[in-house]
DNA sequence: CATTTACTATAAGTTAAAGTTATAGTTTTT
DNA sequence: AAAAACTATAACTTTAACTTATAGTAAATG
């Protein structure tokens, strides 16, 4: 049983598919059939069923692939362990970043980040804060960017920023015609959230302190998106808040319904995450370096009160 | 990178020799020495000094050490999981025990066990209660034989039997002219106890209500050994405590020493635990089908009355 | 201090494993 | 029924792993 082996059987799982399969693993077919049936030959179990299109893993087969991730994981960490020694600073760098801070940020330091290290390859994947962690602890994230402090015992956190809230009220709210405005000009039940899982709720939800009493009102959308929350604003269903970074991206129109909180201003906490193994620290050190040269440009700091993303009632 | 090189690695980690090591992996020393060199080449870095006599690991080289026993460790549970898969009752499997364990218990059933079960090869460790617990979540151990409950999180616990402890009375002491005594007889300063981190020890000082407050008597001693503690009886330092099994060993002349309790009977309980995801739990089964066998003939049952190995204040 | 001992490294050759191309054999799709 | 999509087998090549033989090197020993 070699690692490879066990890789090809991981592709073969992945894309219940030989030909493809060996595809991705660069090299021919007919090698991958042969490995794999060797492996199977070696376990003396059948790893695929082979007579089921496409291709399904047995049972047995299910629990080898299960643990050949393990497997193939871990060994992809003996490279990491030498490129932190050596301070190398390249290799796949897998970052998480969860939706509400992906579209802003993401564009402001990907570029600056590939041009000062090419050799990184970053594999960014858009995950909620769950996922995240889950990722995080099995090794399939290296570092996420997420709203914090989430108090997850092996992951450490490095604050990259903070960012207000900027409340978006339609015309004829009344609270379109104040200059700054409180929290409590706003009614909770008016307040258009992102819909659950999305941690960006809980931060919202945390801001009015009689939150459970309210939460059954006549009328309640979540919208996986701040777009659709700004349309049903407009539309006079109620108000909303944005993260200050999305309100740049506003028409000059509808940036005109947005309003500021008076300080200390509801705000996000945003962190760099990561295992506290610390494996890729130079990896995560440039990243962080990259989005604090960015964000400081972007960001004023201003006395902030930070909504926590953790209580989830 | 082969899991090859990596078990050759480990080979020489643990010898600090490679002609040794290469005799352990069953090759010539020429193809060891290669294969390092290869693997240290490939990682373009050295894992050993070999300056050094004997030979060291170099500080990254330790690093890799530990993550390829991880990689090692992994990679030996495909068979594993195929084992369990076929019901196949066979291959290595370790087997840890605690010392107050340890001699009364295994030439009871080691004999019947390795003959009913050929294919199996038993390693035994002897262990306390800590190291065992640590051993089973990180996967060097299969089993153990401890005193429970212990209500660990990823560990299972089949209680094999229920051990009455038996006290040893030198003459002269008060208790010694009853025929039964109850545990207020002795008293708790004068009992000899094993020595801490035997889990033994918490047992018995759990015995006492009020343990807390005479912990720091005049007089201490704890040995590792059972009859260490009935030579200190015997000369008069005080009284002990004997695990049923332990007493079955004991000369004519010190049997007369024993009295047992009033029942129910202070008894200590004796379970065959293991990681939760029961890997082996075909070779598991069988060993507690075998040490059942034997202990049912050893061990009335009575009402007895169990002593938590858990509490340490 | 030269010699033995106890190692590790290198060289040359062998064996075994992993990979290739070409093609045959399936099953599913059209 | 033919074509397409895919996996398995066969024959061969390349690469990697292993062997024996021997050179090199540092520590131990008389």
């Amino acid at each position: 049983m070699t690692i490879t082996q066990l890789k090809y059987v991981l592709a073969v799982a992945e894309y219940k598919n030989f030909t493809l399969a060996a595809e991705k693993c660069f090299v021919t077919q007919p090698t991958l059939s042969m490995q794999i049936q060797k492996i199977e030959e070696e376990l003396g179990i059948q790893i695929f069923d082979r007579t089921k299109k496409p291709i399904q893993l047995t049972e047995i087969g299910q629990k080898i692939v299960n643990q050949s991730k393990n497997i193939v994981n871990e060994a992809d960490r003996i490279q990491d362990i030498v490129d932190q020694q050596k301070g190398f600073i390249g290799g796949e760098f897998r970052l998480g970043i969860i939706p509400t801070i992906m579209p802003t940020l993401l564009p402001m330091f990907l570029n600056n980040f590939i041009k000062k290290y090419p050799k990184v390859k970053l594999i960014i994947e858009e995950l909620n804060t769950d996922e995240i962690i889950l990722k995080l602890k099995n090794g399939h994230l290296d570092a996420a960017i997420a709203a914090t402090p989430l108090e997850e015992e092996k992951i450490k956190e490095v604050v990259l920023y903070f960012e207000p809230f900027v409340a978006y009220i339609p015309e004829g709210h009344a609270a379109f015609n104040k200059k700054e405005i409180e929290i409590d000009d706003l009614n909770i039940d008016e307040i258009l959230l992102l819909q659950d899982g999305h941690c960006f709720r809980d931060g919202i939800l945390n801001l009015c302190k009689n939150v459970a009493a309210n939460e059954k009102t006549h009328f309640q959308i979540e919208s996986g998106s701040f777009e659709t929350l700004i349309k049903l604003a407009d539309e006079g269903l109620g108000t909303t808040l944005l993260p200050y970074l999305h309100t740049l991206d506003l028409k000059e129109k509808d940036k005109l319904k947005l309003r500021h909180f008076k300080e200390p201003k509801p705000a996000r906490e945003v962190s760099l995450i990561f295992p506290k193994n610390e494996l890729k620290i130079h990896i995560i050190d440039a990243l962080r370096n990259t989005i604090a040269g960015v964000v400081k440009g972007a960001i004023v700091f201003q006395n902030v009160q930070i909504i926590s993303p953790l209580q989830k009632k």
